[in-house]
DNA sequence: CGCCTATTTGATCTGATTCAAACAATGTGG
DNA sequence: CCACATTGTTTGAATCAGATCAAATAGGCG
């Protein structure tokens, strides 16, 4: 296992899906930011909210989701160390979904005020930040052919191997195993199936030997029996070639 | 039903998620555009390619989809006159999916380098496309709610609220009657629905008198059932006040 | 140790798919 | 203006992937 960036991880996130120069490098480190814990299972923004500042994950999983009205939740995206997974409320002025932990986090608040002055001083952070959330807009897309039109099986292998490969490019894993502190049931509710279902899907997946999932760590026995099942390719991760060996 | 708009479709649609100065308005119909007709069911770019220049939606309806390798398609978006599909080409090189007409079209193309210069001398404009994929986003993840948790009575139900929202928003509807010239088997590739079963649904919504769908034109009969049936909460959309009256 | 949460198993049910075929509408060329 | 081809809609029957319900295990942890 790849031990945790000794760097910003804002910075190591950035990096992973451009370029940055040194003096974009030191202002995304001067950024003031007021750090704090939080719980697992715990809201950090809520649908409807008006939020002032942004947040960046900075240790723990953090999702989105939402709830339909008959008590059913989706989750839409898991966040990892340097995702800002509300980066949008820059622009869109009330959250149409809740962010949430899976696990206890460490989260740095970032004001908008400072984002923006941050992106009018160096545009190429503020392109940076828009190509980040094309990219999320990208792994929805990538989720919804799941959800629509590949079952169970395969949907589960490519969501393993999008999270492998998210952790990888971020040094937080190193293409074989990885933390994925995430329960069965959190896992139907991200790929719109039951607990129960993906428990089975699961058991199918170690009988292949392509995985072992246990005590919330991954390990992938077989990348390219696992890439297959879920007909995975990484290109919509936009990520840079250097990220990408294992995935390639 | 609403006849077209005698503005630029752009302008239209800009002015429904943001507002515009004279002069940002005079610099988006200065935009130099290639206008081409295309006629239905063609692909405008592939999945894979690389584009120098954005389209912008003139005249009829366009998808985003991707195929799977045992050749099912998952549309991820429909998009009407004034929607530029393909923005976030601007931000990622390399296509994450398909965009295809689904009738005949009319459709401007807009050079890169014309649409960074325009950013750039009017950085607001920058942002209300930012703005504007960001919505986009936003309606990935509605749809990921329908497809994950919703069954097929309220994802259609949904489905149709929003395209009826949408094309309001642009002047091409009046929150009663507008054209969907979709097919029941699109409808399904877009919902991760059969076409057999799309069509039994349209008859159940058909028989609790909340539609009317025929030739190519949707009236709803019943607004609240229909939004009640979707569960349908335009917030999402993040459109003006004036924008909403009906969906409200 | 005992509580709580997560995983696992079994049995049953159902929304939706698939396959197959009939029907309607639309458009085309003669 | 009609025969024909094509595409879209509708219907029926059989089947299945996955949901639901219920209950048994297995881990973690104070």
């Amino acid at each position: 296992m790849t031990s945790a960036p000794d760097q910003h991880p804002l910075v190591r996130k950035l990096e992973s899906i451009t370029d940055l120069t040194p003096e974009e490098r030191q202002a995304l480190l001067d950024l003031p930011m007021k750090v704090q814990p939080i719980g697992a299972d715990q809201d950090i923004v809520r649908e409807g909210d008006r939020p002032s500042r942004c947040c960046l994950v900075l240790q723990g999983f953090v999702c989105r989701y939402k709830m339909t009205l008959p008590g059913k939740r989706q989750i839409m995206a898991f966040h990892i160390p340097g995702d800002m997974p509300d980066l949008q409320s820059l622009h869109l002025t009330v959250l149409d979904h809740s962010l949430g932990t899976i696990t206890r986090c460490e989260v740095g608040f970032i004001r908008h005020e400072d984002v923006r002055d941050l992106v009018r001083r160096f545009p190429r952070i503020g392109d940076a930040f828009w190509r980040d959330t094309l990219i999320d807009a990208a792994i929805f897309r990538a989720w919804m052919v799941g959800m629509g039109r590949r079952e169970a099986y395969g949907r589960i292998a490519h969501l393993l191997c999008e999270v492998m490969t998210k952790l990888r490019a971020v040094g937080l894993a190193d293409g074989v195993t990885c933390e994925l502190p995430i329960t069965q049931t959190e896992l139907g509710d991200a790929l719109g199936l039951s607990t129960v279902h993906v428990n089975r899907v699961l058991q199918e997946l170690r009988g292949n030997d392509l995985i072992t999932l246990r005590g919330g760590t991954l390990t992938v026995l077989d990348w390219d029996g696992l890439k297959t099942a879920g007909e995975f390719d990484p290109a919509y991760l936009q990520l840079d070639r250097e990220h990408l060996d294992r995935a390639a």
